[in-house]
DNA sequence: TGTACATCAGTGAACGCGCGTTCACTGATGTAC
DNA sequence: TGTACATCAGTGAACGCGCGTTCACTGATGTAC
């Protein structure tokens, strides 16, 4: 995901695709559409919001005319709500991946926890655009009595429910095994709350002394009470 | 800080400066600054983001022309980062406020947690811009290799660590009044993290079926063991 | 008390730039015969 | 096996727009005399 096909960046040029690209064989269109969405993917990785990224960066980061990229989105506007699903997507994967990884809740739950701490360290950008960045579409921004349309299409929002669906289902496993009966929505929701407001400070804060991230996601885990239950 | 001194929009015109501006008289030009700063502030409201902020926007809001704004900004990025400046400073006033609206640091630690949500939900465009947007000055976004200087200004962060001393202080107090022996700094540390993530997802996923946010609030308090010690 | 004028608070036209989008086009290639 | 051609994967010039910034300017007003 991270780097684009023409990518092998001299370090000196400014031009972006220093190795032209070949264009892609008869069916096989539809590949570059993908290659689209990682390069703004990409992109917002030094932007860190969707607002900047521009269909001409993105089809010069691809290597590719401007015009290109009408064959496969209707405008500007289409190819970056794609591109926050395809983010989307993208996340929903790795933790689906990390949730999978064990039969034991509090295992499980432990790896989420890392897996999101990573994907996030990992892929800033992309983060805060899905999470911090409500896509705007077609809002004036001088008209202050504009209804703010500012909605992600359905289909990236039922992506990001079934990835806080499998937190709320680790969660509710955790609780039955302690014998906990608070509601699983309510603790899922004091979990993730607190997990992304450590990631999204600690990455636009970098220089901020803080404390090592291992030790604030065990905190989370001894404060909630989500530990794993005595033996026996 | 939230209406422009123009303003008094009839809600047809999308032209901001219905009526149009009286200049200030000969020594009062310096009032055009906060004018402009304040104007700043409010577009952030819609953006959401600082990048988007352009410099003809904030004089077309101010009811000024786009070169009245070189008398007191050298360009368009000090426009920008005196804003976010303008913006920490009234939050850290606020904090300020709260933290001394009581000698019990129960109390004033109550009164500043409401503080900071309301804040929040009051100005979710300055929140966002000071919180999880830092200010990009002089970065090719095409060039990968460039030295990513997103930097604020010293004094701003002198401004937010401020205020990040009052929680440690009211933290502080509330361990020593409860015998606890925790590290103030990283108790401090979690709750910023964590009344964060709220906010800015609650600000951000309005539509999400959030639990109230008192009750999240104290959960807080709950989970840290940051309540009153019992009496006597 | 009257007036000339320096100063102050702005304005308006112009520039070059990157943007989203449209339009007519080009040239490689798989396939039908 | 050879070739004509429809289709596919793009290109390149052009448009109108808002942007940041520069430059020469204007007109109101407090003040020195």
């Amino acid at each position: 995901m991270a780097t684009p096909v023409t990518g092998t960046s001299t370090g000196t040029s400014t031009v972006r695709p220093s190795t032209p690209r070949r264009r892609y064989a008869r069916g096989e269109g539809d590949r570059l559409r993908i290659d689209l969405l990682e390069a703004a993917a990409d992109l917002m990785a030094v932007h860190g919001s969707v607002e900047g990224i521009s269909l001409r960066a993105v089809a010069r980061r691809t290597g590719v005319s401007p015009t290109a990229v009408y064959r496969h989105f209707d405008d500007h506007t289409e190819l970056l709500r794609e591109s926050v699903h395809y983010c989307w997507e993208h996340f929903r994967d790795v933790m689906q991946e990390a949730s999978d990884s064990s039969d034991d809740p509090f295992e499980a739950f432990h790896a989420s926890g890392l897996a999101y701490v990573r994907f996030a360290m990992e892929n800033p950008g992309q983060y805060r655009v899905m999470f911090s960045n409500t896509i705007d579409v077609g809002v004036d921004h001088d008209e202050i009595d504009a209804a703010s349309t500012t909605v992600a299409d359905p289909t990236t929002d039922e992506v990001a429910l079934s990835a806080f669906q499998l937190l709320v289902e680790l969660v509710q496993a955790m609780l039955a095994a302690r014998g906990d009966e608070r509601e699983p929505f309510f603790v899922a929701v004091q979990v993730h709350t607190w997990i992304h407001g450590m990631v999204d400070l600690c990455a636009n804060h970098p220089d901020a002394p803080w404390p090592p991230i291992e030790e604030l996601l065990d905190g989370i885990d001894t404060a909630l009470d989500l530990t794993p239950p005595p033996r026996g």
